[in-house]
DNA sequence: TATTGTTATACTCTATAACTATA
DNA sequence: TATAGTTATAGAGTATAACAATA
């Protein structure tokens, strides 16, 4: 407080979160927590996000615009709104997304000829080139939560499925 | 363009976050995203915080919240550092949430008279009168879950479990 | 009337780096 | 040197409401 601070220079925002250590052992009682899945989903779900940020060479594109790269790969010409559905979040939020990826060239948008109101979404072949390489890096990734989940993936992933599709 | 747009009022922020629909049914093609388990945690757990938000009367009090009053409940005197770790976050992100709790009288500091860094967190009367009734919510929001997930639930949160653990 | 997409607006969460005080 | 906690700073993610164009 007497001394006064240097000023502090904006902080350098590398994307790239490091790996957050766990509970400590003994250190913590977690009580009723332990028996709550939402608990352990969150803390599931954010490992895995942080895993795959930090193991794929791309710390600018995150998860969520992997997810929409892959859903529009895989349904050309989606409009933004069944996007917006596809990856559950609203179409408000679909927007600015979409426009980074049209500045850096890896979608393009037409209107569609039937409904004058929407757009139809693709991949440019430099958002294919770009999927595939992030598939390289999901597949590994995956292939790790696979060996982590074990003999019941699928029973697993109908599960998570249920959980999405009951709570909506 | 053309037309003045009149000024927008400041947008109402109700903190409860109505329900996304999913993918409504053959709409779209999710390809191999279908077996990403990394995708199908991120809506699950999303799905499973909307509806717990919502179902709670207190679209103030976010699960983040809820899960470090529980902590501290039940490991009381824990420290900030501590109580970062349990829940997987930095320590910078823990002070502003301490702040919070503290300014709303749901949780006491104290310096810790072996380490006058540290401080002892704890919970005030009133922080545990909204801790039980959380818990209420909590614990109906995780019947739902239960019903979903079905009998395998002890499996469930064991995979959950380890996929936090071993991706740290 | 309802829907697609945009915009204005703004909140929440979380992190990094530097800093102070202790250890 | 290392750790506990704070602060300055800031980015990512996402939402609500109103709007224009179209259905």
């Amino acid at each position: 407080m007497a001394t006064p601070r240097t000023k502090t220079p904006p902080p350098v925002r590398t994307g790239l979160r490091r790996p957050l250590p766990g509970p400590a052992e003994g250190e913590v009682r977690l009580g009723e927590l332990n028996d709550f899945i939402g608990f352990h989903l969150r803390l599931a779900q954010d490992a895995s996000f942080r895993a795959f940020a930090r193991q794929t060479g791309h710390p600018e594109l995150k998860p969520g615009r992997f997810a929409a790269m892959m859903v529009i790969r895989n349904t050309p010409d989606i409009s933004q709104v069944a996007l917006s559905r596809a990856i559950a979040r609203d179409k408000s939020s679909v927007t600015p997304m979409i426009q980074e990826l049209l500045r850096r060239g890896l979608v393009t948008r037409r209107p569609s000829p039937i409904d004058r109101r929407s757009m139809m979404l693709r991949l440019t072949p430099a958002g294919e080139a770009l999927v595939g390489e992030l598939l390289v890096h999901a597949r590994r990734h995956d292939g790790t939560l696979d060996e982590i989940v074990g003999a019941r993936k699928a029973e697993f992933i109908t599960i998570l499925r249920r959980l999405a599709d009951r709570l909506g």
